[in-house]
DNA sequence: GTCTATAAGCCGATAGAC
DNA sequence: GTCTATCGGCTTATAGAC
């Protein structure tokens, strides 16, 4: 028997997503796995299953739709670092520890391919007031805002550049186990985050 | 009076440059500057005065001539490193830290567009086993392994694991200056190795 | 809002002359 | 070893129908 799309999307638990949610979907996935430039419209709208009108209906230009793209990763990997912090057991110089294991881990999966945010900014050097580095820009400023406000709450000295330092051996090991693809390096920066905080909070 | 070009490079100090340093020494400054996929090959033979069926002559493909383009940065910037560290004054830790803050120098020029052998890294993220991917990883495990041999020479204890450690710092630094485009990240980057590399220097 | 069709130009790489 | 000329394909973006 037959049914309707529209209305099998209505028996279903989640909403038949947008026209745009696809192509935003598609890019996320294309853009992610082969680089920005290395992904052409005409993919991007394939893989969403519109034409490539319709994509240029939804967006401005390609630029606008890398901007669309990072946006769409701020909030979620921001969660997720929350989540890793939260979950993990002992002292704040732990919890932070624990947000590098379990980026390790998930560096060890064969579609990983660094921080989307770092590799767009690598890319896209040459257009330094481009949205989309504007977006990745403010994605890391945020990451080093919670930090400091753990550190602050902590009552550590120097929260603010503790959490820059933290912010560095994240980027860190992003670049450098996309490099050498080795999630160890991973592990030794969550070390001597570690390190960092312990010796911080001896201070005052 | 007209010399012929010939006899005038012979007059000169330095002999001629070869077809090929052109065309390398083109590639340089366009890569570097517009990455990898932002330029075409046409680009490089017109900045090297060469035509495209000259460039072709002398490399087998694009990715070859990539690869050259990284090949040729790997003992310079080393050397540049080590004359940094050289030339400071203070202790291992405050040498140490001196080629952060170069680095930071470095930075505030206009041109600077963060570290080739990571942007590459970035850009060809797709294509893991990349000629250039190989002479960038190369490259920053040569840098390692220098930090590790001055560290095992001050008789640190963990030489390896702290090498690891500041490399990761400096590539985080690149990273999170080329978003942020403030070499004050740098800065406390240097200051995070140095903090790590004194508290090791206690621990035996 | 989504489609078919196409513009206008750039891409990496090559043929063949000299 | 360097040149002129060009291939076939892919690029972002748009025109106009429905």
């Amino acid at each position: 028997m037959y049914i309707h799309w529209s209305v099998y999307m209505q028996l279903m638990a989640s909403p038949a997503p947008s026209t745009r949610d696809r192509i935003v979907a598609a890019a996320n996935k294309l853009f992610y796995a082969e680089g920005i430039r290395g992904v052409s419209v005409d993919a991007v709208a394939d893989k969403a299953g519109v034409t490539k009108r319709t994509l240029y209906y939804h967006f401005q230009s390609k630029d606008d739709l890398i901007a669309a793209y990072l946006a769409g990763r701020d909030q979620p990997n921001l969660e997720l670092f929350k989540r890793w912090f939260d979950e993990a057991r002992g002292g704040l110089a732990a919890k932070v520890q624990a947000i590098f294991d379990n980026l390790a881990t998930s560096a060890r999966h064969p579609k990983w391919k660094g921080c989307g945010f770092l590799r767009t900014s690598a890319e896209l050097a040459n257009m330094p007031g481009h949205p989309a580095i504007k977006i990745g820009a403010a994605h890391k400023k945020k990451f080093e805002a919670w930090m400091a406000a753990e550190f602050a709450a902590a009552k550590l000295s120097d929260a603010v550049l503790l959490a820059r330092q933290v912010t560095l051996l994240l980027d860190g090991s992003f670049a450098t186990v996309l490099l050498h693809r080795d999630p160890a390096y991973m592990e030794a920066a969550g070390q001597a985050a570690h390190a960092l905080i312990a010796n911080a909070r001896r201070k005052r």
